[in-house]
DNA sequence: GTCTATACAAAGATAGAC
DNA sequence: GTCTATCTTTGTATAGAC
């Protein structure tokens, strides 16, 4: 697919991305990327001025993919809302199966405080979208009767939402494998579980 | 109640958690300890001889306290299973009204790999034993007839522990104080639908 | 674009006086 | 128990040569 060969900036860019969701933006260092690399701390910032700067650009970037992907799943008239739902239980299982990565803005979102106001913003975009993402697909199956809300689309996508970015925090912890996928099948069993009242 | 005017070492245990619960292990230092209390750096040092050392002292206490009231709850027989999780809604729902403040192992369990072993080991022990005190709860609640469960009460325990750590990560970024509200509202009402299949 | 060299700040930690 | 003073390391960042 992607052959051209990826430009300094590019590769800086992935490194500082990844190690963000290993290991938290406060965490990483222009020496660990300078050491991976073969290149001077310096020439990094020949690149991208401030890790601020490095920050920022991580974040948009990954903000914008997750974006459009999230927008071409539900433009698809094929898919029905449980499969939409499916393509989007897939990164969450992905991080699952690493050790330590979790989502680049559940990473961040640990250490606010310590971040330049353009990526709060950033994250902060992101928790919403997902979670109005989320709501939408909820109401649209809960509307085609492919599935059952005990609570209205809104509370029900933040309780999934929730639980989808908990259970990479705890599966980062107790190490446990089986975590992300026992959420994954409790969503599931809630909206199959049929008729109420 | 506790007219005992605390000591050094406990105020400096009170703060170094509030530091923790708002901005994270890596993200206090001594001098911020030093500044609060007005002293100097090496006077902590003399209470606490390693941050390491700080750090597992306040762990170790929470994790004792906690524990000591997961175990109070369940063991009195006046509480229904359903009063019993609404007491453990309570610290979320309180966490969820201060802007910054989280429950302190998933302030840690973002920074794992920062983490002295013995602090990683606790927040694992924390982690688990939540999660088996809610499957355990529910599992009661279900066979008293007070709940319905959607999936297994291990899993169903997972996606609940999961969406309230969860809640806390969102509404720290997000400020949004009804996000914990929400989630607690989802979880409630998915132990309410009734008769399923 | 990458390098060497260096500035500057902050962190955790220790020694020893009081 | 608390202080002053100091050490050591690490981090971000800049200047200027190549």
């Amino acid at each position: 697919m992607k052959s051209t060969p990826e430009s300094t900036a590019d590769r800086i860019l992935d490194l500082a991305q990844n190690l963000i969701q290993t290991r938290g933006y406060s965490w990483f260092s222009y020496q660990d990327i300078s050491t991976a690399l073969g290149i001077r701390k310096a020439s990094i910032h020949y690149h991208f001025a401030s890790k601020a700067a490095l920050g920022i650009a991580v974040l948009d970037r990954y903000v914008a993919h997750f974006g459009g992907e999230l927008r071409k799943i539900a433009a698809d008239p094929k898919h029905t809302a449980r499969k939409m739902l499916e393509f989007y239980f897939e990164p969450y299982l992905h991080f699952a199966r690493t050790p330590d990565q979790v989502c680049l803005c559940g990473a961040l979102a640990g250490e606010m405080l310590a971040l330049p106001p353009e990526m709060r913003e950033g994250v902060d975009r992101f928790f919403r979208a997902h979670q109005k993402w989320l709501a939408d697909i909820l109401k649209r199956g809960a509307a085609r009767g492919e599935f059952t809300l005990a609570a209205p689309p809104a509370k029900t996508a933040r309780l999934f939402f929730g639980a989808l970015q908990g259970a990479l925090l705890v599966k980062r912890t107790t190490g446990d494998p089986a975590e992300m996928r026992d959420v994954v099948e409790a969503i599931r069993a809630q909206l199959d579980a049929k008729a109420r009242g």
